[in-house]
DNA sequence: ATTCTGACAGCAA
DNA sequence: TTTGCTGCCAGAA
């Protein structure tokens, strides 16, 4: 067994860009199946932490596609105005009401099943 | 080195 | 059903 070092750790916030920026358009997914998908099934905060890191990147990461698993948009308040998260997301067709995603099911993208 | 926190999720009461 | 605690991993103080 080799042990894992902390600089392969930090890939899981590489791992999180990528897949984030992965999601297609008009498509959420949830901190929960990013986490599944990278691995760790509850280490979801990770994700969240990543994505908190994300405004560090110079590209643009369409966290307001990443939502927790009720479908809140429990990070809009950390798009600046707490009402960026529901436009981008309102932009691409998705309906959100009361911070929370319509339909989530529906528009929900599973890394694990379409990425397998 | 220790402690606390964090854009979550799961399970217990 | 709702509320609360725990687990998870990494980073900051």
């Amino acid at each position: 067994m080799v042990r894992k070092k902390t600089s392969e750790n930090s890939a899981f916030f590489f791992r999180v860009y990528e897949l984030t920026k992965l999601i297609p358009y008009g498509r959420i997914t949830s901190y929960g199946a990013i986490a599944h998908y990278l691995g760790s099934g509850r280490s979801a905060r990770m994700v969240g932490w990543a994505l908190n890191n994300c405004h560090s990147r110079p590209e643009f990461i369409p966290a307001h596609r990443v939502v927790n698993r009720n479908g809140l948009l429990s990070g809009k308040h950390h798009f600046g105005n707490s009402t960026t998260m529901k436009q981008l997301l309102e932009n691409e067709g998705i309906i959100v009401d009361d911070d929370q995603v319509v339909d989530f099911p529906e528009k929900f993208w599973d890394p694990l099943k379409e990425l397998k």
